[in-house]
DNA sequence: GTGTTTTCGGACTAAATAGTCCAAAATTAA
DNA sequence: TTAATTTTGGACTATTTAGTCCGAAAACAC
């Protein structure tokens, strides 16, 4: 009389073996499909047939894992931040001699493309509406601060943290210009003609 | 033999009376409920029976006065930028000593309270996938750098688009935290410390 | 092998969705 | 009044939606 037991937000790294049939997939690839699905589409227009198609699972198998479709999105929304936030720690640390420009032209020219920040496409369609996902943005947006401020306490210490969230919102403002379909390029123009002519 | 002619968004004031039964409500003012219902919910969670109740009317007369949803929809948002343009443009007028504080302001706290600036809301859940909504989204995002130029030419004539670009960025970034739930009145301290830190 | 536990495929359900259709009522022009 | 034209209410349809359920197969412990 065990039920619903999906095991996959749980445990850390893989579950004991245990008795009984193991999965036919990869839990943490099949989640990262998901994100791709919920990336590019938002989480209303993804359907659970994308989603399972997406990730090669029948809907058995996406339910007993995941839970059901809000779960699994933040599940994906969750790991998303991780992710981004290690990865903007690396660019901070291989930005050579501007991490903070080096940082500015990775939060405006994120991975997706086209389909910008998965980070503040969620916070713009359900963060109102959801105070899970508002929390986690909050707590994601006050991350980038203090990795961006971390970066300019040995110029500034005085003010790094206020320089810092206003780098921030100049980065992530630009988003709106990539969403609009303005080219990379011109954004990353954009951006620094605004840094030069912001600290003149 | 006259089938499917929605004269909304045909006749810029009220269409001539021409025989048969008049319209028994403001399409201006349905319109504008409309207009409302987006803004809060997005342009896929509202739905028809939404938009209907909001707007007081039937089926019928939904479909006959605005063709469909996504025809509303762009009405709508249409409708949406050129009134944000121009109270942006009053705001600037009324600014008194410092016009581009108080656009930034006015940008950073729309008055959709916490579901922020419709335009940006719509852009990001949609341009990627609708050209239309993504060319209003350039249109209005240069409008309002404009504008912002336009205030800032007098002091420096040479890079007042430049300067309006980051500070149009800057703004439209903090929406962001707007809709992580930050408390308006702490957004715009950020604001002015960002503003400070910027132009010392 | 046997028994137990779990996964898997896919049919199924109930609800919500955008959009259509038509008869009845309302209004105007003549 | 009469004829023409339009709006209106609401029932209706076809599709899509998230989520459930069950028999069969697979893998483990012993």
């Amino acid at each position: 009389m065990s039920k619903e037991q999906h095991p996959v937000g749980g445990s850390k790294t893989a579950a004991a073996p245990g008795p009984g049939r193991p999965r036919a997939f990869d839990e943490a690839e099949a989640l990262e499909k998901a994100l791709c699905v919920f990336w590019h589409k938002g989480y209303e227009t993804a359907s659970v047939d994308d989603l399972t198609k997406a990730m090669g699972l029948s809907r058995s198998s996406f339910y007993g894992a995941f839970g059901n479709k809000q779960d699994l999105f933040h599940q994906a929304l969750s790991h998303y931040s991780r992710r981004a936030l290690k990865t903007l720690r690396a660019v901070a640390d291989a930005g050579g001699d501007d991490p903070v420009g080096a940082m500015m032209e990775a939060l405006a020219n994120p991975q997706g493309g086209r389909d910008g920040c998965m980070l503040i496409n969620c916070l713009t369609e359900l963060a109102p509406h959801d105070d899970e996902v508002a929390a986690l943005g909050r707590q994601h947006l006050e991350s980038i601060d203090e990795i961006i401020a971390k970066a300019l306490e040995p110029s500034d210490p005085g003010r790094a943290l206020d320089k810092a969230r206003a780098y921030a919102s100049l980065a992530i403002g630009t988003l709106a210009l990539r969403k609009a379909g303005v080219p990379g390029e011109r954004i990353s123009q954009t951006l620094k003609q605004a840094r030069s002519v912001i600290s003149p």
